[in-house]
DNA sequence: TATTACATGTCGACC
DNA sequence: GGTCGACGTGTAATA
């Protein structure tokens, strides 16, 4: 529908949009979003299923919706015109298929951890601890255990997960002298700092290249 | 528009979707969306402004939208059938006005830090760290510093936060003894248990009563 | 432009 | 229900 219309949202903030001319969007499963004529994909305003959708018609015309969450939240929406209104059934999607980016990473560093450090081998991928998997667990040329956390974007978090795992794995008596390395495309300059602050290494890596050596090590054999 | 069709995606990752009918939204400034008939707001695919969009005809009839941005991503949307196609201009929105999110909450307490603690006085609001600002900086009753970090929930992630700004500010001799204070609209219960753990201290407040107290003030004056 | 922190983040997985 | 981690995160402000 488009509408002239003026919005508010009141939940975990307040909102409040003034009359305008807007696109309203409700879907199957009930969920409303208030668009306007750019600004990306999200909406200015919105609600998520499950949601109590009421209309209010004052004098044969269509006054107000009141979208109205089981969690408290309400989003008002006083209509003034309605330019256009249509309905479609879309049907089950048959949904998205995705391949990733870290997890690719993950497999053409394990599949050649000495692009990581020369010497390295892998041990075990995803190694489990009591508060979540390390992506790698490598020997380095040396035989010292090595801990590696894997991301696209290297930040703050990756860091204090990576320094979580460590905490648990040095009191595994085979791991005592386990390191950590936070390898990524790119590393942040605050990860940076905060890396080299708790003794952990950090590591940029390029997609692209991995990508390609990865394919010309397939060409050799 | 509704059509029916196929999307590819080849950016960051690849991502593909099967036949089917769906929303296309195509917005002024050039973005693209692709939506199913539920999942909330987000589509399934997506396009960001600036981008370029080619429209393919074969035989008279729409065939393909080529979008294409210039980070190399594309998204291709091969069009079966258009069931419905609609323009509408909606003129430049007045904009969103948000009221509760963590900004309003920090001018709150700064403006009054007593509330956190009776005889708090602010010392520096963003006082800076080499790891990023302190929301915070006061000085209790004692004169002793206080680094105050404000969100608008309190999780796991706000107390490590506060902990590695703590960390750097102990070295600071001004600072020596500084304490910390999460405060959050609601504090988790494993926050909670790390706080005390850190030797953090946490604090609920209530936003609306912060509000009316900061107008309530207001009218005194 | 790059860096940072916030977001009504959303979303899935797991417990 | 809560927590955790990932996201094509997006987005705005700031340096």
């Amino acid at each position: 529908m488009i509408a002239r219309c003026e919005v508010d949202y009141a939940g975990r903030l307040t909102a409040h949009l003034g009359m305008a001319t807007r696109l309203l969007m409700v879907k199957a499963d009930g969920c409303v979003a208030v668009h306007a004529d750019g600004g990306a994909y999200k909406p200015l305003n919105w609600m998520v299923a499950p949601n109590v959708l009421r209309e209010e018609v004052v004098d044969g015309r269509l006054a107000r919706w009141v979208v109205t969450s089981p969690k408290g939240e309400t989003l008002t929406i006083a209509i003034e015109e309605v330019l256009s209104d249509t309905a479609h059934e879309l049907g089950v999607d048959p949904g998205l298929v995705k391949d990733g980016v870290e997890a690719h990473l993950q497999e053409l560093l394990a599949a050649d951890p000495a692009r990581i450090e020369a010497g390295m081998i892998l041990v075990r991928r995803e190694h489990p601890t009591d508060i979540g998997p390390v992506d790698l667990l490598c020997r380095d040329g040396g035989g010292g255990a090595v801990a590696i956390e894997i991301k696209r974007r290297g930040d703050i978090d990756g860091v204090e997960q990576l320094a979580r795992y460590l905490e648990r794995l040095v009191r595994d008596p085979h791991l005592r002298d386990v390191r950590g390395v936070l390898v990524a495309q790119r590393v942040k300059p605050q990860a940076r700092v905060l890396a080299e602050a708790r003794g952990i290494a950090w590591l940029e890596v390029d997609y692209d290249e991995l990508r390609g050596l990865a394919s010309a090590d397939l060409r050799l054999f």
